[in-house]
DNA sequence: GACTATTTTCATCGAATGATGAAAGCTGGT
DNA sequence: ACCAGCTTTCATCATTCGATGAAAATAGTC
């Protein structure tokens, strides 16, 4: 599908040095078991995050992987046995659900909102591989496929009803799928589209202006 | 991927009820020319917009749509040569960008959030197909394909300069992009993923809820 | 040092896809 | 009635994909 395809083997392997040969030739590749110490579970999670975020979840394939990973296909059918297994170990999500929410919850209730926003965003930013991942889920969620299903799932029953529950309002539940909206179409405009200036916006001004969107949403 | 998948057809084709057959058996579908009146465009635009809505933007294929359309995978070739041309044909946007833009700035300011919104929904909620244009569109954009660098183009360029110019504040363009980030989350819950209980609530209550929020992007 | 288990490469299979050539049959104009 | 041209079907190619079996080569253990 897109342009530049072939050829964009991060060679986190591929680029053994072999010390004998003069010409440029292809790394014989030797087959067996190779020395130890290297991470290729690693490797093919890293790279089925990069693919997954970049390519779309549909788009994705185990070959592209194992060309990105450096890694023989099979490898990939070695270690994961479907798309769907090694799709859920790339996003491992850390603990979102469950801490994250608790911390949102935990606190003045006049300052939800930001606490939620900067909470958000400030999980994201973090670590560099994590836009990567919420460019990921993202596709999947509007992809269609099986995995659109899951997240429709996740979205609902772990965080929605517990920030309905939070909102003491008519309507708890609209109340809470307009925050998610908000949520949704700030992350995927800053992660997954990359729109300028939103997408190097400081953290603490997007707490500042989105905050009270969700704070009003919430508590009227 | 879907669990559904073959035997879909909504046959607008394929029912042929050609009497000469006792056995069940395929109808032998006489090559050449059909007889006039039939709008194989049409058909093909039709299964197209719902495939794209329906699978996303990667996983349609032509043939994909042949068969739902009831068609022959050649025609899908002989009227529209490739994918993208295919795509923007079946997503033809009617004038969303000059005529929507003007009605919404136009009108006192301090109800700009409101009509926007106003306009916004109703423009998708009016057609039925349209809700299928729109979570293509959405597939496309966060597909990571060559129409997401078409989709980021139209938005900066056709949606948020303009919304820009109409935000007297600093950094109008960070303002924009906020209402931008709003009011596609919100057509992503909506539409796309269909998650309760915004998919079913009345625009009204959209305007009302969401307005002050776009108001507030775009006045302080 | 020998043996076993694990990791890795290679070789295929069947299915599906996009592309294209060529023939068959209908339509519409004359 | 006839013919040019458009619409449709069929047949086929080269690719790519996921899946799987089997062999090779190293690691870890004793």
């Amino acid at each position: 599908m897109s342009v530049a395809d072939v050829g964009d083997a991060g060679a986190v392997r591929g680029a053994g040095v072999s010390g004998d040969d003069g010409v440029a030739n292809e790394p014989p590749k030797r087959r067996g078991r190779r020395p130890a110490g290297e991470d290729t579970r690693g490797a093919i999670l890293t790279a089925a995050r990069s693919q997954f975020a970049e390519k779309g979840y549909d788009a994705t394939t185990l070959r592209g992987i194992a060309r990105v990973a450096g890694v023989d296909a099979r490898l990939v059918h070695h270690y994961f046995t479907s798309r769907e297994e090694l799709f859920v170990a790339a996003m491992n999500l850390p603990d979102v659900p469950q801490r994250l929410v608790g911390r949102i919850l935990d606190g003045p209730p006049e300052q939800l909102g930001e606490r939620l926003v900067r909470q958000f965003f400030g999980l994201w930013d973090a670590a560099p591989d994590r836009r990567q991942t919420i460019a990921g889920l993202i596709s999947v969620a509007t992809s269609g496929s099986d995995g659109a299903t899951m997240f429709r799932h996740f979205l609902t029953d772990a965080v929605l009803r517990r920030l309905a529950a939070a909102c003491e309002l008519d309507d708890p539940e609209l109340r809470a799928s307009l925050v998610a909206s908000q949520m949704m179409g700030a992350a995927m405009l800053r992660y997954s589209l990359g729109i300028e200036p939103l997408a190097s916006a400081d953290t603490e001004d997007l707490v500042a202006l989105i905050g009270p969107t969700v704070q009003r949403y919430l508590t009227g």
